[in-house]
RNA sequence: GGUCCUGUGGCCGAGUGGCUAGGCAGAGCUCUGCAAAAGCUUCUACAGCGGUUCGAAUCCGCUCGGGACCUCCA
């Protein structure tokens, strides 16, 4: 039972074997606090949150470093680059420490939405100048950076050309030759400042206007984007780690720039396995600000885009997104998105009464076929999730396990079909795929012993209607908690259930 | 233009040489005071054309379509 993942550096699904373990460093690119979180940024999030759970699952101490990038990102749009940051903090008359506040408190309750798990650390770009500033000198000293201007940029050329010859050239990830893409780069502002078009700014050289602003030896300036990555992966999970992942799109530059700075700073490559999940689209095209078509994490929560024929709860977003494997495209639509949050209260609804329910004590299980099945279904989790995350496949056997689950409430199967053990591992393996992997909650997390003690007095009293035969008090009592969002469920023993919207 | 990915039923999606993916939607039946839920059954597939093979959705070639990246990107 081994872990294998797909590697974009090597193009195949290599066995994961950490460097040192049971340790596991993963460092995750996170999100640039210019603006509000889409869907499109879920993804990766969401993606690597279940890696993370996977992996501390599987019993490995896992140091999760996801950065926050609140200085540095340029922005051209055909205008003097400038700090992405810093722009947005003059249209919107705020201090830039305040936007970038305002947008990591957003991101931060987005992630809590999701549950997703907080990392083990998430530095700042900020809070890390001091060490970019470290590595950029030293890139300068190895001769792999120059100055110019006040800026200093990388010399890719000159990079490529020495270390092609120990087999990892400028290029190795994306599979680009830089010699291909020479000519094809576009026209960039201070292009005249570079020595080759494909070198890229370590440290920029800051304006008058310009109002994050950092001393460096190369005078008032402030970090490029791709060394903000290195000087944190590298201070807080060493020269070398287990796992760098991110988005597709990052892959170039913005991971090969990585590379290529951590490799002349610490002679090696950062890190074992390069894990890219794919893109959300939208009528088949990337979500992405320059499309046009990005639906903001609060709208799809709220309903309040176009677009949405409804809210859509953060757990139906997060399961939309296990429906699928991480490395293919998934596309959104109401319709799919309607269809994930069926099938998932399904599911929930299932595996609550699975967890509360008493099962027989027998050695022996009447029906060994069904009895065999499920623990098939049941230990294939563990191998799906073993080749490459796929949770799609682990959610499929999880829906063919709910028609046993639901049989064995409305007793079409007898309790007597599956022996103690195979009950055993099927409470177990649920609980852990779906609560700890997964990280799926039962909406009925904000119920609370009060309303429960209201809604079981309703119960009863519409019990007792229905024995009467007093069907319009008991229509009555259901349609009105129906129009307030809770639905009343009759069950086959007689019983009543409820779920709230 | 360069590099790479992709095309699965009404929708979303697994899959990879032979064995039902799964979900949602649709249809029928059972249960039921009615409804909902649930269970059972069922209908729609592998872009097209060739090739390899005993056998191709899966491998190869071509054609057509869609997409990503090529210094903002998750």
């Amino acid at each position: 039972m081994s872990l294998k993942v797909y590697n974009s550096l090597t193009r195949q699904k290599e066995l994961f074997e950490p460097i040192n373990p049971p340790y596991v460093g993963m460092y995750v690119c996170g999100p640039t606090v210019s603006g509000e979180s889409h869907l499109g940024h879920a993804r990766p999030f969401i993606t690597f949150d279940i890696l993370y759970r996977y992996l501390m699952h599987l019993g490995y101490k896992v140091r999760y470093v996801r950065n926050i990038t609140d200085a540095g990102h340029f922005e051209e749009e055909g205008r003097a680059a400038e700090d992405k940051i810093s722009s947005k903090a003059v249209l919107e008359k705020l201090e830039p420490m305040e936007l970038v506040q305002k947008y990591t408190n957003m991101f931060h309750w987005a992630m809590n939405q999701f549950n997703n798990l907080p990392p083990s650390i998430e530095p700042t770009a900020t809070g890390h100048i001091v060490e970019q500033i470290e590595m950029i000198k030293q890139i300068i000293a190895d001769g792999y950076a120059y100055e110019a201007n006040g800026s200093v940029y990388f010399d890719v050329e000159k990079f490529n050309t020495d270390f092609s010859a120990k087999g990892q050239p400028y290029g190795i990830l994306s599979g680009r030759v830089l010699d291909e893409q020479i000519e094809s780069t576009r026209e960039l502002d201070n292009q005249e400042e570079k020595r080759n078009k494909s070198d890229f700014a370590l440290w920029k050289n800051a304006p008058p206007e310009h109002i994050m602003r950092w001393q460096s030896p190369w005078g008032e300036g402030f970090p490029g984007w791709h060394i903000e990555c290195s000087a944190m992966s590298t201070k807080y999970l060493g020269k070398a780690f287990d796992i760098h992942g991110g988005g597709m799109d990052l892959q170039f530059p913005h991971h090969e720039c990585e590379i290529a700075q951590s490799t002349v700073c610490n002679h090696q490559m950062p890190a074992r396995y390069w894990m890219h999940n794919n893109m959300i689209t939208i009528n088949g095209k990337k979500m992405g600000k320059s499309y046009n078509n990005v639906i903001k994490l609060s709208e799809l929560f709220a309903g309040t885009h176009p677009i949405l024929a409804q809210p859509y709860a953060p757990s139906t977003v997060r399961f939309f997104i296990l429906q699928s494997q991480y490395r293919s495209t998934l596309d959104f639509s109401n319709e799919a998105l309607q269809g994930s949050e069926k099938a998932l209260k399904r599911l929930m609804e299932a595996f609550d009464w699975l967890m509360n329910f008493e099962h027989p004590i027998n050695n022996s299980a009447t029906n060994t076929d069904l009895n065999t099945k499920v623990i098939q279904l049941v230990n294939d989790f563990d191998t799906f999730m073993n080749d490459d995350i796929n949770t799609a496949k682990v959610i499929a056997n999880m829906f063919e396990l709910v028609p046993v689950i639901n049989s064995l409430k409305d007793k079409h199967i007898e309790a007597s079909a599956l022996d103690s053990n195979t009950y055993t591992v099927l409470k177990q393996q649920m609980k852990a795929f779906i609560v700890d992997v997964f990280g799926l909650q039962t909406n009925k997390a904000d119920n609370n012993d009060k309303l429960d003690g209201v809604l079981q007095l309703l119960i009863n009293m519409r019990k007792d209607a229905k024995q009467r035969k007093d069907f319009v008090t008991s229509d009555k009592i259901r349609n009105e908690l129906t129009a307030l969002g809770i639905q009343l469920k009759d069950e086959k023993d007689g019983g009543m259930s409820y779920t709230i919207q």
